[in-house]
RNA sequence: GGGCCCUUAGCUCAGGUGGUGAGAGCGCACCCCUGAUAAGGGUGAGGUCCGUGGUUCGAGUCCACGAGGGCCCA
C-alpha cells in the first residue's frame, strides 16, 4: 500500500529546489526531456535571442528566460519537437569595455600596445567564463535547454589563457569528442557536431554575416559614408544612433558663450551667437537665422548687435533698438569668423544662411554652424555647399594644423578659447549652461561630433519589403507592430562599422589606389582571392588581428588591397541567428524545417530597434521572409518602488541572491502573472506576497492531503482502480480543475502567460478555501468509508491535474508534489512531471452548470455572512433559518449544497422564498444588458414604466403569470422574469443582504435551545483558547474540571463539547471556585475564569494521562 | 515637431466585442477560526474611472481636443 512521504508544513523552498536540481541531474531527467519528442512529426521552432555573456545575470534576465522556458516546456508536454538551443551574444564593445577595465586600460592606445591578438583572446575568455556562469544561473532558474557543461566552457577559457593554439578535446554531441586547437573549438561551439548553446563569435555566425554582407553588396546596398556622428573620444569610436538611448544622456554644465561675429561691411555691427561647445567655433563657417522671425538691431554704446526679437533678454545692460528686420533680410550677409587666422580657416567665406529650425528659445536666435562638428550642421552644409572643417582626431584632440590649439583635447579647450575670444574682443559674455548632453553609454565620456568615414547598409531598397514582412508577424503586445513600423519608416541607413577590435571582421576590402571596394562572402572566396597573408590566417578564427593579414587584389585596378580595419555592429551578430543557427549555409533542408521561428520573446523597450530590427533586415535580404511568426515583448524590471534598477543606486537585485532567498519558482510565478506590456516592480516584498497568495496555499493543500491520507491509511492503488461515488463537491472540484487545465492550454497556445496564471490562482483559492474547507471532516471521519474515499480520490485527481498543468510555470514545486503525490500511487507514470503529457481535456468531468450553481452558493453564503455582520450576530450563535431568494433555482434540487450554506451560516434550516417583500424593501430594475439590444432606444421609457410600478406587485405578477406587460408611448411590452432583477433597498427588521437579485435573509428569533447551543460553541471556543494558552498540542486529550457552573451546558451539549475540545473526562471540583490560579503547566492543569453570557464559571484543563498521540503532530 | 503607450481605491494593478449600484491583492478597521496554528478565513470602509466635448437609448470602455507621465524617432 502506498504511503506518502510525510510533508512538512514549514518548507524551505529554495532548499527543496536545490535538492531537485541535484536529483534531476542524477536521474538524467533533463536528457530524457530533451530527447522526449525527438521523433515527433510536430515541430515548434523557438529561436533564443542571445544573452550577452559579459556579466552574471540580473533578475531582469529572469523575466524573459522564464517566458522562454515556460513555452518550451509547455510545447514539450504537448509533444512538439524542439531544438532547445540557448544563445550567447559574444562580440562587441560591451565586452571590450569590461576587459579594458580589468586590464586597467584607458584608451585604444593601451590595447594597441598590449596587442590586439592577446586582447581578443581575453575577450573570448571573458565570454566563455560568463557563459558558464549564466548557464549555471539559468539552470538554477529551472531553465532546461541543451546546455554545455559549464566546466567544459571554463576549461576552454583556461586553455585560451594558457595557449590558444594548443590542441584540446571537447565533448561532442552524442558521446564522442572533437580535437582541435582551443581557438578552433571556440569557433565551433554550437555547431551540429558539438551541440549546446550557440555563440555569436562562432566561425559559422561570422561567415554567415559575410554572406549576408556580400548579398547586400551585390544589391548595391553597401556604401561608405562621410558623416558627422557622435563620437566617444575615450573609446575612440562612433556611437550609432541605436546606442544613444535613455542612458545616453546626462545633465552636464557647459560654458555658454555669447560671441560677436562682426559683419564685413559694418565693422561695428555684429551678429550675436551663442554656443555651449567652444571648441566647435574653430570650425565655424556660417551662421543660421530663421527667415520668418524678426531680428532686432540694437545699439549698446559704440556697437550694434543683431539678436532675434524674442531673445533680447540675453543682452547685458541698456540698449536701444535701431531697427527690426525679418530674418530673410540677413541671409547672405558676410562676417568675420572667430578663428579666421587658423590655417584651416584661410579663405573660408563666412555667411548667413536660412534655417527654419532656428528658434530663440535658447541663445540669440542666430545659430553658429560648423559642418565638421555637428550632425545638423553637416546636413545644412551639404544643402548650402559650405566647406567642412574637421578639427579633431579620433581621440578628440585638435589636429596639427590647428596652430596653437594643436594637440589640445577639445573638451579641455574651453578656457583657452574663451580667453582668446576675450582678447580679440569677440566675447560678449559667458555664463554656465546646464543641459542634457549625450555621453558614451559605456564609459560616460561626453560625446563629441566628428567627421568620419563609416560603412552603411542602405535601407531604402528594402524599406517596403521590411514593412510588408513586419505586418505578417504577430506582435504581442499589439502596439509592437506600430512601434516597429515607425522605426522602419524613420530608419536611416544602418551604420555597421565600428573602429574597434573585438567583433565581426567586416569583409570589406577597399582599394587604397582606386577606391573600389569588394565584399567577400565566405572563407573559401577569401582564400581564392588572397594574394598574401593567407598562411598567417589559416587555422584562426576570422577575427582581428589574424584576418587582417590577408590581402586581395583590387578587382578594378589590381592593387594589393587590405581589409578595412573596422569591426561590425554587434546587432549583425544577433540578427543573423535565424539563419546561422538553423544551418542556412550547410543544410538548407534543415533550415527550411525550422525557419521561420514560431516564437521569439525579448524585452521590447530596446529590441524594436535592435534585435527585432536586425533579424528583419537580415532575413529579408537573404530569404525575403519573416524571420519569426510571433514576437512576445515585455517591458522593464524595476525595483519595488517603480524606480529603475541600477547597481550604482544600490537597488539592483542580484539573481543568485534572489534565487537563494526567495526561490526561483516564486520568481517565475511572479514573472508569469505580470502583464508583459507593463514594467514589473520586482522585490522581496512582492515575492513574499506571491508565496503567501499562491505557493503556500497550494503547498498546504498538498500537505493536508498527505498527512491524512497516511493517517487514514488510504489504499490508493485500490482506490484508483475503482470509480468512487463522488459527492457534489467532488464533481465540482474535478470540473473546475478540468476547466482550468483547458484554459491554461488555450492561453499558452495564444502566448498569454498572464492569462494562463489567472485561472490557476482562482482555482487554488477554490481548492483551498472552499473544497478542502468544506470537505475537511470527510477526510478524517471514521464512518462512511465510501464517501471518505471519494473525497481522497477527488482531491488526488485535482492536485495531480493541477500539478501537471503547473509544470511549465513552476517546475520545482510541480516536481516536488508530483514525486510526493503521484509517483507513489501511479507507478506507471513517467519518472518526472516534466516527462508527462499536458493534462488532456476530459469532457466527461466538466459540469459547467454545477460550477455556476456553486458560484451561486458562494455568493449566497457571502450575503449571509454580510447580513450576520451587519446585525452583529456572530457565527457562533446558531440561528433558526436562512431564507434565500436566488436565480439559481436548481439549488432546490441539491439539498447537499444547501447543507453547505446552512453549515457555513450556522443556521438550522435553509428555505427559499419567491417574494422577498415581507422581509426587505426592494426595487425592480430592468436588465439593460438583455433589453437594450432588444428594444434599442425604447429601453429607457420601458425602464421608466417598470420603475413606476410597485415592486411587490411586479414580483407577484411574475410569479403568477410568468411575465409582465407594461405600456408606454401607446406600445405594449411583455417582459419575462429574465428581463428584470430585484435589488435590495433595506431590510424590514430582518438581517438581510442582497446583491444582483440574490438575497440572503436571516431569521433571528432565538429560542432558549439556540441560545444554549450558542453558549456551548462559545464555551468550546474559550476552551480552545485555554488549550493554546496552556501550550497543549492540537491533538492532546484533556481532562476538563469545573466548579459546577457547567452542569446545564454539559447535560445539553456534553458530547459535542467533549468531542470538539478532545476532552476525555469531565470532573466537577468545587475547590476550583476558591482555588487560586495555581499552576499553568499543561500536565498539572491550567485554570481560568471564563465568562459565558455574563455568567462566570471557573474551569481548569490538564493533559489527560495515558493518551498516546495517534495523530501526527507536524511540528514535532 | 512626429509616432506609440500610460493615467481606475492610500499603494500595485484587472477591467474581450459599449449594458446602467466599478473589481482584485496589499494596507487599514472590525470580526471569525483553533485538526494549514509564530498560520488561515470573513465582513467592511475607501473611487467626479485625468479633464472637456462628442457619438449612443446607454461610455471606465468608442471618437475628438486638452492636461500630466513614460518610451521611441527627428
Amino acid at each position: 500500500m502506498a504511503t506518502f512521504k510525510p510533508v512538512e508544513t514549514k518548507v524551505d523552498f529554495p532548499a527543496v529546489e536545490r535538492e531537485l536540481l541535484q536529483w534531476w541531474r542524477e536521474q538524467k531527467i533533463v536528457e530524457q526531456y530533451l530527447q522526449r519528442n525527438e521523433n515527433s512529426p510536430r515541430r515548434w521552432s523557438f529561436v533564443d535571442g542571445p544573452i550577452t555573456a559579459n556579466n552574471p545575470m540580473g533578475v531582469h534576465h529572469g523575466w524573459g528566460r522564464t517566458y522562454k522556458d515556460l513555452f518550451q516546456r509547455y510545447k514539450t508536454m504537448r509533444g512538439f519537437r524542439q531544438r532547445y538551443q540557448n544563445g550567447f551574444d559574444c562580440q562587441g564593445l560591451w565586452v571590450e569595455v569590461e576587459v579594458e577595465k580589468d586590464l586597467g586600460f584607458t584608451s585604444k592606445r593601451d590595447i594597441e600596445k598590449f596587442g590586439i591578438g592577446p586582447f581578443v583572446n581575453i575577450c573570448k575568455q571573458r565570454v566563455l567564463t560568463y557563459a558558464a556562469v549564466q548557464t549555471e544561473q539559468s539552470i538554477r532558474l529551472g531553465m532546461w535547454m541543451d546546455w554545455n557543461d559549464p566546466d567544459d566552457l571554463r576549461n576552454l577559457a583556461d586553455a585560451m589563457k594558457t595557449n590558444p593554439s594548443q590542441t584540446v578535446t571537447y565533448p561532442a554531441k552524442g558521446g564522442g569528442a572533437v580535437r582541435q586547437t582551443a581557438e578552433q573549438i571556440v569557433g565551433r561551439l554550437g555547431d551540429p557536431e558539438i551541440g549546446g548553446s550557440y555563440f555569436t563569435f562562432s566561425d559559422e555566425n561570422n561567415y554567415q554575416i559575410w554572406g549576408f554582407l556580400r548579398r547586400c553588396w551585390e544589391r548595391g546596398m553597401i556604401h561608405k559614408g562621410h558623416d558627422v556622428m557622435p563620437w566617444c573620444p575615450r573609446c575612440s569610436t562612433g556611437i550609432s544612433e541605436h546606442e544613444i538611448v535613455t542612458e545616453g544622456y546626462q545633465e552636464i554644465t557647459h560654458p555658454g558663450l555669447f560671441v560677436r561675429f562682426p559683419l564685413l561691411d559694418h565693422p561695428k555691427r555684429s551678429l550675436l551667437v551663442w554656443t555651449t561647445t567652444p571648441w566647435t567655433l574653430t570650425s565655424n563657417v556660417a551662421a543660421a537665422v530663421h527667415p520668418g522671425l524678426t531680428y532686432a538691431l540694437v545699439r549698446q554704446g559704440e556697437e550694434e548687435l543683431y539678436v532675434e526679437e524674442g531673445a533680447l533678454g540675453v543682452l547685458r545692460g541698456p540698449y536701444t533698438v535701431v531697427e527690426q528686420v525679418p530674418g530673410e533680410r540677413l541671409v547672405g550677409l558676410k562676417y568675420h569668423g572667430p578663428f579666421d587666422d587658423l590655417p584651416p580657416q584661410r579663405g573660408v567665406e563666412h555667411r548667413v544662411i536660412p534655417w527654419k529650425d532656428v528658434s530663440s528659445a535658447e541663445g540669440t536666435g542666430i545659430v553658429h554652424i560648423a559642418p565638421g562638428c555637428g550632425a545638423e550642421d553637416f546636413r545644412l552644409g551639404k544643402e548650402h555647399g559650405l566647406p567642412v572643417i574637421a578639427p579633431i582626431d579620433e581621440y578628440g584632440v585638435f589636429l596639427p594644423n590647428f596652430d596653437w590649439l594643436a594637440g589640445r583635447r577639445a573638451d579641455e579647450a574651453a578656457d583657452p578659447i574663451t580667453e582668446f575670444l576675450q582678447k580679440t574682443d569677440r566675447l560678449y559674455k559667458a555664463e554656465p549652461y546646464t543641459h542634457r548632453y549625450p555621453v558614451c553609454w559605456r564609459c560616460s565620456t561626453e560625446l563629441v561630433f566628428r567627421l568620419v568615414d563609416e560603412w552603411f547598409i542602405a535601407m531604402d531598397p528594402i524599406r517596403q519589403e521590411l514593412t510588408d514582412v513586419t505586418r505578417r508577424i504577430r506582435w504581442i503586445p499589439e502596439f509592437g507592430l506600430d512601434r516597429e513600423l515607425d522605426w522602419l519608416k524613420n530608419m536611416h541607413d544602418w551604420m555597421i562599422s565600428k573602429k574597434r577590435y573585438w567583433g565581426l571582421a567586416l569583409p570589406i576590402y577597399e582599394c587604397p589606389n582606386c577606391g573600389h571596394f569588394d565584399v567577400i562572402g565566405s572563407a573559401e572566396e577569401l582564400k581564392q582571392r588572397a594574394v598574401e597573408g593567407w598562411e598567417l590566417f589559416a587555422g584562426h578564427a576570422p577575427h582581428r588581428p589574424w584576418i587582417d593579414a590577408v590581402k586581395i587584389r583590387c578587382a578594378r585596378c589590381g592593387t594589393v588591397t587590405p581589409r578595412i580595419t573596422d569591426v561590425g555592429n554587434p546587432w549583425l551578430d544577433a540578427g543573423i541567428v535565424t539563419l546561422s543557427t538553423l544551418r542556412y549555409r550547410s543544410d538548407r533542408e534543415y533550415w527550411a524545417q525550422w525557419f521561420p521561428a514560431d516564437f521569439i520573446t525579448e524585452g521590447f523597450p530596446g529590441q524594436y530597434r535592435n534585435w527585432f530590427y536586425s533579424l528583419l533586415v537580415m532575413s529579408v535580404v537573404l530569404s525575403q521572409r519573416e524571420p519569426f511568426r510571433t514576437c512576445l515583448g515585455y517591458a522593464n524590471v524595476q525595483d519595488e518602488h517603480g524606480e529603475e534598477m541600477h547597481k550604482s543606486k544600490g537597488n539592483a537585485i542580484d539573481f543568485n541572491e534572489a534565487a537563494d532567498r526567495a526561490g526561483t519558482d516564486v520568481m517565475r510565478w511572479a514573472y508569469c502573472t505580470q502583464n508583459p506590456a507593463n514594467n514589473l516592480n520586482f522585490g522581496y516584498g512582492m515575492l513574499d506576497e506571491v508565496r503567501r497568495r499562491f505557493v503556500i496555499p497550494l503547498w498546504n493543500v498538498y500537505a493536508f492531503f498527505v498527512t491524512y491520507a497516511n493517517l487514514e491509511r488510504i489504499d490508493f492503488s485500490a482506490l484508483m482502480k475503482t470509480r468512487p461515488q463522488l459527492a457534489t463537491l467532488d464533481r465540482w472540484i474535478l470540473s473546475r480543475v478540468q476547466g482550468v487545465a483547458v484554459e491554461v492550454a488555450e492561453r499558452l497556445d495564444d502566448y498569454d502567460p498572464q492569462g494562463a496564471t489567472r485561472p490557476v490562482e482562482a482555482f487554488v483559492e477554490d481548492l483551498s478555501n472552499w473544497y478542502v474547507r468544506r470537505c475537511r471532516r470527510r477526510f478524517w471521519k471514521s464512518d462512511d468509508d465510501a464517501d471518505k474515499h471519494a473525497a481522497y480520490y477527488a482531491l488526488y485527481i485535482a492536485l495531480r491535474t493541477l500539478v501537471l498543468a503547473l509544470a511549465p510555470f513552476t517546475p520545482f514545486l510541480s516536481e516536488r508534489i508530483y514525486q510526493g503525490l503521484v509517483r507513489p500511487v501511479e507507478r506507471t507514470m513517467p519518472a518526472s512531471v516534466h516527462l508527462c503529457d499536458f493534462p488532456p481535456p476530459d469532457r466527461a468531468l466538466r459540469d459547467e452548470r454545477l460550477e455556476e450553481l456553486m458560484k451561486g452558493v458562494r455568493a449566497l453564503v457571502a450575503l449571509g455572512r454580510a447580513a450576520r455582520g451587519h446585525a452583529r450576530l456572530k457565527v457562533r450563535q446558531p440561528l433558526p433559518a436562512a431564507l434565500l431568494v436566488t436565480k439559481h433555482r436548481a439549488l432546490k434540487d441539491h439539498p447537499e449544497l444547501l447543507e453547505q450554506v446552512a453549515d457555513e451560516l450556522n443556521v438550522k434550516h435553509v428555505r427559499f422564498v419567491d417574494d422577498p417583500s415581507r422581509y426587505v424593501i426592494y426595487e425592480v430594475k430592468v436588465r439593460f444588458d438583455v433589453l437594450g439590444p432588444r428594444l434599442g432606444p425604447k429601453v429607457q421609457p420601458v425602464a421608466q414604466a417598470v420603475r413606476a410600478l410597485d415592486a411587490t406587485e411586479v414580483m407577484a405578477r411574475l410569479e403568477r403569470d410568468g411575465q409582465l406587460t407594461v405600456t408606454t408611448g401607446g406600445e405594449k411590452f411583455t417582459l419575462t422574469r429574465d428581463d428584470l432583477e430585484a435589488r435590495l433597498h433595506e431590510s424590514k427588521g430582518y438581517a438581510a443582504e442582497g446583491s444582483g437579485g440574490e438575497f440572503a435573509i436571516l431569521e433571528t428569533t432565538l429560542t432558549p435551545e439556540l441560545v444554549l447551543e450558542g453558549k456551548a460553541r462559545e464555551f468550546v471556543h474559550q476552551v480552545q483558547n485555554l488549550r493554546k494558552e496552556a501550550g497543549l498540542a492540537v491533538d492532546d486529550r484533556i481532562v476538563l474540571l469545573h466548579d459546577g457552573g457547567l452542569e446545564p451546558l454539559l447535560s445539553a451539549h456534553g458530547p459535542y463539547i467533549k468531542r470538539e475540545t478532545l476532552t476525555v473526562e469531565v470532573l466537577k471540583d468545587a475547590g476550583l471556585s476558591k482555588g487560586p490560579r495555581v499552576d499553568a503547566s499543561p500536565v498539572q492543569g491550567h485554570v481560568a475564569e471564563l465568562r459565558l453570557d455574563g455568567e462566570k464559571v471557573r474551569v481548569g484543563i490538564r493533559r489527560a494521562p495515558g493518551w498516546r498521540r495517534n495523530l501526527l503532530s507536524r511540528n514535532e
